[in-house]
DNA sequence: AAGACGGGGCG
DNA sequence: CGCCCAGTCTT
């Protein structure tokens, strides 16, 4: 049995005197800007802190205020979140934003999960550290600590809420949130936890079990789908032809155009396909990119191509990772015939 | 309940 | 190279 008020004033004054500082917990406890920890919330969906340091700074900057990002064009806004990731996040945000803007920042847990790109993660945080809202938060840090406090294995979402709530203080439940979860990053840690620094170790069922680690259990995945696609560069690092893409995969930016080999497709058939649909002219094979994504691995053959449709400034544009990597084999090539003049006579 | 959805960092 | 990250939405 868990002694609450012990464990609670433990990890409070743990938090009080070890808890990080960062750009989005400006002003005070309970009371903290609102748009500014909603963007935060948002950005470090599935993204490490340390990672959303640099896009957030990017992103306040290019969208100080609510009104800022609620009149951007959609595209500016992608731009801002660039090799973020999750890319729907961003087009949620802008539709969100202009949602506030009509009828005001939401003030309690409710509101701000009625909102696009709102789960009840991320408005339990909003409410709990802007509003004061006795909310508790269930994110993946907080499932790791429950589980080792525990000895779970296998918590569910409704196991970590239920103990999330149970422990939540009623006095400081931003500070609270905030104090697990900062646990969570710095000395709970997936792979090898600090326990000897940790304030609830003398609470910590897992730690007593000898292999902390071992909780929660690793989840399964689903294994890596590895798929093939041709892509047509037509222009130049600077200047190519751009399509937008649809739905799904890297929906909403922009990239080269593109297509997925079938199933006992060749990659000759399948470039004669896009070309035809663009009444484009198939040029010659500039190289292979590889980009690992979570769930696929994709080789993209890229081929050069012409064609009179019009292009598009790169830097103005929002691409993904495996769009510019694919758009610097133009250069890595010509730099290699420039270094070897003889081992190929044609032009590029 | 399960799958889709990015990208990087660390052991 | 596998695992995980301040999750959410769709089917």
């Amino acid at each position: 049995m868990i002694a609450v008020p012990e464990l609670r004033a433990a990890l409070l004054s743990w938090f009080d005197a070890s808890g990080r500082e960062l750009p989005w917990r400006l002003g005070t406890e309970g009371a903290r800007d609102a748009y500014r920890v909603w963007v935060a919330e948002i950005l470090l969906q599935q993204t490490q802190v340390a990672r959303g340091l640099h896009y957030y700074d990017r992103f306040l900057e290019a969208f100080p205020t609510v009104q800022a990002l609620a009149e951007a064009p959609t595209e500016a806004v992608l731009k801002a979140w660039e090799g973020c990731g999750y890319y729907a996040r961003a087009r949620n945000l802008h539709r969100a934003a202009k949602v506030i803007v009509q009828n005001g920042f939401p003030s309690d847990y409710g509101g701000w999960l009625a909102l696009p790109g709102v789960g009840p993660y991320t408005a339990a945080a909003v409410a709990s550290l802007a509003f004061a809202e006795g909310r508790a938060v269930n994110d993946g840090n907080v499932r790791r600590v429950l589980a080792r406090l525990y000895g779970e294995t296998k918590p569910t979402d409704a196991w970590v809420q239920a103990r999330a709530d149970a422990l939540l203080s009623p006095v400081r439940p931003g500070a609270w949130n905030e104090a697990v979860m900062d646990l969570g990053a710095t000395v709970c840690t997936p792979k090898a936890p600090r326990c000897a620094e940790c304030p609830l170790s003398a609470h910590c069922a897992a730690l007593a079990s000898g292999t902390p680690t071992a909780f929660p259990a690793p989840k399964v995945r689903a294994a890596v789908r590895k798929v093939e696609a041709v892509a047509v560069l037509i222009g130049d690092e600077r200047e190519a032809v751009l399509e937008r893409r649809g739905g799904g995969l890297l929906g909403g930016l922009m990239g080269l155009p593109m297509l997925e080999l079938g199933p006992q497709q060749t990659e000759a058939a399948v470039l004669e396909e896009l070309c035809a649909r663009l009444g484009a002219c198939p040029g010659e094979l500039l190289g292979q990119v590889r980009h690992s994504m979570t769930h696929r691995q994709i080789t993209l053959h890229v081929y050069a191509a012409a064609s009179a449709l019009p292009r598009q400034t790169v830097a103005d544009a929002a691409l993904s990772r495996l769009d510019h990597k694919a758009l610097k084999l133009l250069r890595a090539r010509q730099e290699s015939l420039f270094a070897a003049p003889f081992t190929d006579g044609s032009s590029v």
